[in-house]
RNA sequence: CGGGGCAUAGCGCAGCUUGGUAGCGCACCUGGUUUGGGACCAGGGGGUCGCAGGUUCGAAUCCUGUUGCCCCGACCA
């Protein structure tokens, strides 16, 4: 490709609304521009690193036994109705109403689609397991899209519905995504994880996210550096510490004025934090409950949310806390509260705490020498605190590591949630029907690219790996009106091209620091300039992107050095 | 959805407080000089100042409304 006749065009300045590092490269190197709010315009560049990621997803999916279909992105409300969840899905769910004043939505996510597709012509136990996929735009009206291509509200994305005939089947269909997304993500040359997570409202209960890892992203995930435990946060389970054991002591109530915080409260008593128990109030539906963590420890609402039916919790209102205690949040305790009928949900390490510190229920007083059971009451002890970096791994002796992640992918268990909804069975072997068995699984493609760029960058710009670069390589005449220098290059060009290298020869009237400028920024893997060197001793000058080495090769021995070098990374 | 901010040329911004008919840098076009890390000189094109009302002799500037966009939070495959 030419230069002078890509469409890629580069910006010296950053854009000012652009706030995480891809966004601002992949604008900046004239990969994407935004058409409105969490909508992105792939240019040229852009679409040859999707099609890339893409194919490589494409690939690996046949190879799993996957087959391929497009799907609609405009579905009738009718199907979304009959799954229940044209009510639960909520705002993000774009809606649109057609001439006759029908509804309907765009896709966000093509769980009903399937189902109806497959209940009509699914029907033998012969024809399961069977694995269907499709790459597509998905539509998800978020409330707040941001960080460019990673939270947008149109976004290219791979799903794949495996359809088995019970949980064995799916088991072998899930592990199989799960290898199939390890060497997709490999492929693409990313520093990834999987790790377990939350199966959120999908429902399900085995789940793994394969997170990015990178700084930026969203995700908190602990990990071992030993053995291959991952988890989100959210979920990882929490073994109990031990606690400092002790004479208990009587219950006292002490003033404490201006004291609310756990903090406050652990210097007041000259106490380690981990003396102090903490309370926190959640409305769950119309009910409120309370949590109760050691001080040092933070509430998981994820684990407090799982203990409860309800979609949502959320912390209760000042003015509830002070309806159910009497007092106000700083003041407030476990004690009496399951003899008024609130629930007390206490982390497993309450339980076997000695002479204690908690709020008093009552305005400016604490109670000291608290202890679980003979002070208060529990509804239950459970897992119920975030876990932190350094405590032991559920797996092997080693200690745990925090980073954060870009979930680029998902594979859920769905079972027969949307099987049962939309009435998909089949008859097995013995004549008895079914239902369907179902697991879903996902890749954000554009977010892919975005997660590529947000892990290796650098000052001047992107940094592709090799396998899903736009081009393979940039050469650039250092002037393009020496007709020999230019002559050569044309020729290294045509000839990289011939052995299948994606080339882009910059053949613009700029001068090299341009040149040089928009190869670093734009990212590809290897440049080849062509100068004195080359005139003077037939020298071609190469250097990666990755690296700041540069070396001359021999013109003759060019195409097989950048060939080794494209396949080694 | 709560809180905050912004909207002036393709991009980044100034002008607004104190109304007088729009400017800077980059980008773009023409000519010339340059040519190994975002060159220089000269000339040039491009904006109904987000939109709609209002105040005023006069509004980018003041007032009201509205739309879009960004950030923080809540929420989320």
């Amino acid at each position: 490709m030419y230069f002078s006749k890509l469409y890629a065009p580069t910006l010296r300045e950053t854009p000012a609304e652009a706030e995480v590092v891809s966004h601002q490269l992949l604008v900046r190197a004239g990969f994407i521009r935004k058409s409105s709010s969490g909508v992105y315009t792939y240019l040229p560049m852009a679409q040859r690193v999707l099609q890339k990621i893409s194919r490589i997803v494409r690939e690996e999916m046949d190879k799993a036994g996957g087959q391929e279909v497009a799907l609609p992105i405009i579905q009738s409300a009718d199907l979304w109705l009959e799954s229940g969840r044209w009510h639960v899905y909520g705002k993000e769910l774009f809606r649109l109403k057609d001439r006759h004043d029908r509804d309907f939505c765009l896709g966000p996510t093509h769980e009903e689609i399937i189902t109806d597709l497959i209940r009509t012509d699914v029907s033998s136990y012969r024809q399961l397991p069977l694995l269907l996929y499709q790459i597509q735009n998905k539509y998800r009206d978020e409330r707040r899209p941001r960080f460019g291509l990673m939270r947008g509200r149109e976004f290219i994305m791979k799903d794949l519905y495996s359809f088995d005939k019970d949980e064995a089947g799916l088991e072998i269909s899930y592990w199989k995504m799960h290898e199939a997304y390890t060497k997709i993500f490999t492929r693409c040359g990313l520093d990834f994880r999987p790790v377990e997570a939350d199966s959120g409202a999908i429902g399900g209960s085995t789940t793994h996210e394969f997170m990015v890892m990178a700084e930026s992203g969203e995700a908190d995930i602990v990990y071992c550096p030993e053995c291959n435990y991952a988890a989100n946060v959210e979920i990882a389970p929490c073994k109990p510490d031990d606690n400092e054991q002790g004479t208990p002591l009587t219950l006292e109530m002490i003033e404490t004025p201006q004291v609310t915080t756990a903090e406050m409260v652990a210097g007041f008593f000259d106490l380690p934090l981990k003396k102090i128990i903490k309370t926190m109030f959640y409305q769950v539906g119309e009910e409120i409950v309370a949590a109760i963590v050691r001080g040092d420890r933070s509430i998981n609402e994820i684990k407090l949310q799982r203990l409860s039916a309800a979609d949502i919790i959320e912390l209760a209102s000042p003015e509830k806390v002070k309806e159910i205690t009497g007092a106000e949040s700083g003041y407030v305790g476990p004690v009496g509260l399951v003899e008024k009928g609130i629930k007390v949900f206490a982390d497993e390490e309450i339980k076997t705490m000695v002479n204690a510190v908690c709020g008093a229920n009552k305005a400016q007083y604490h109670f000291r020498n608290v202890r679980p059971e003979r002070d208060f009451q529990v509804t239950a002890y459970v897992d119920l605190r975030l876990i932190e970096p350094g405590e032991s791994c559920p797996q092997c002796p080693s200690t745990l590591k925090s980073a954060r992640g870009i979930e680029v992918g998902q594979v859920f268990k769905l079972g027969t949630k949307y099987s049962k909804a939309l009435n998909a069975k089949y008859v097995d072997e013995n004549g008895a029907e079914n239902f369907i068995v179902m697991g879903c699984y996902g890749i954000g493609v554009s977010r892919t690219m975005a997660a590529a760029v947000e892990q290796n960058n650098d000052n001047e710009g992107i940094i592709w790996p090799v396998a899903i670069a736009p081009y393979h390589a940039v050469v650039i005449p250092v002037a393009v009106n020496d007709p020999v220098l230019k002559q050569a290059a044309e020729e290294l060009y045509h000839e990289l091209e011939q052995c299948g290298i994606e080339t882009v020869i910059d053949d613009r009237n700029e001068r090299a620091g341009v040149k040089f400028k928009d190869a670093d920024l734009i990212g590809y893997p290897v440049r080849l300039t062509v100068g004195k060197k080359m005139l003077e001793e037939g020298l071609i000058e190469v250097k990666l992107r990755k690296d700041k080495v540069i070396s001359f090769i021999k013109r003759n021995d060019i195409i097989e050095f950048i060939k080794d070098v494209l396949e080694n990374s």
